[in-house]
DNA sequence: ACATGGATTCGCT
DNA sequence: GCGAATCCATGTT
């Protein structure tokens, strides 16, 4: 059962804890792949530094005031692309960066994502680091604007029962973001091997 | 029009 | 620990 968009319209500290042990699926040509979200990060609107939408809206950024449960593709450093999800109210930018994951299934078809990049190393942890994650499940910024809640080919279903400690930390790579840089707002699994170092 | 720097990752020092 | 890869948004000329 896919999450709904009422999921995603939390704020996105709260959608950023509750993604963690939740499953991302996408149904390719080459075969179905699956994976476990086990970090994230939230960045909000212009009050938040760190967010792209700290300057408001832009041409890249346009779909962070958009209604959530959309796709956030974007490049960085040139080279990776990085994925988000929008949360919260409609007109209000909020989004939550999926930093990185376990690939329960589809792992030769990230391994074939991955062997595609000159940049990126194949090892076991196929999924650790927002842009290995976004490479390794084929995600790209032609992605962006995607609905994950009506699409039967990309949705995310709610997480099993089962029990982990959550642990909060500042976001990485924000250093920049002078005092919003010390918000704790990366979440990841206790002790899970996948969360990136 | 140009310079700067970033929600990253890898390889070399 | 540092530099390279090189797209996109911002700020300056």
């Amino acid at each position: 059962m896919a999450l709904s968009r009422s999921f995603f319209k939390h704020d996105v500290v709260t959608v950023a804890k509750e993604l963690l042990g939740c499953h991302f699926v996408r149904k390719t040509a080459k075969g179905n792949m699956g994976v476990k979200i086990v970090e994230t990060e939230a960045y909000s609107d212009a009050t938040d530094l760190a967010s792209h939408a700290r300057f408001g809206r832009t041409e890249r950024n346009a779909v962070m005031f958009g209604p959530a449960g959309v796709l956030y593709v974007y490049i960085i450093y040139g080279i990776y692309n990085l994925t988000n999800i929008v949360c919260g109210q409609e007109g209000k930018a909020g989004a939550v960066l999926i930093r990185s994951a376990e690939i329960m299934e589809g792992k030769k078809i990230a391994q074939a994502n991955i062997e595609n990049s000159k940049f990126t190393k194949l090892n076991e942890r196929l999924a650790t680091g927002p842009g290995k994650f976004s490479l390794a499940f084929g995600l790209d910024r032609s992605w962006t604007g995607t609905d994950i809640t009506t699409s039967a080919d990309i949705y995310i279903t709610a997480k099993m029962i089962q029990r982990f400690d959550i642990i909060e930390s500042p976001r990485v790579g924000v250093g920049y973001a002078k005092y919003s840089a010390c918000l704790p707002w990366r979440f990841y699994i206790k002790n899970n091997p996948y969360v990136s170092k």
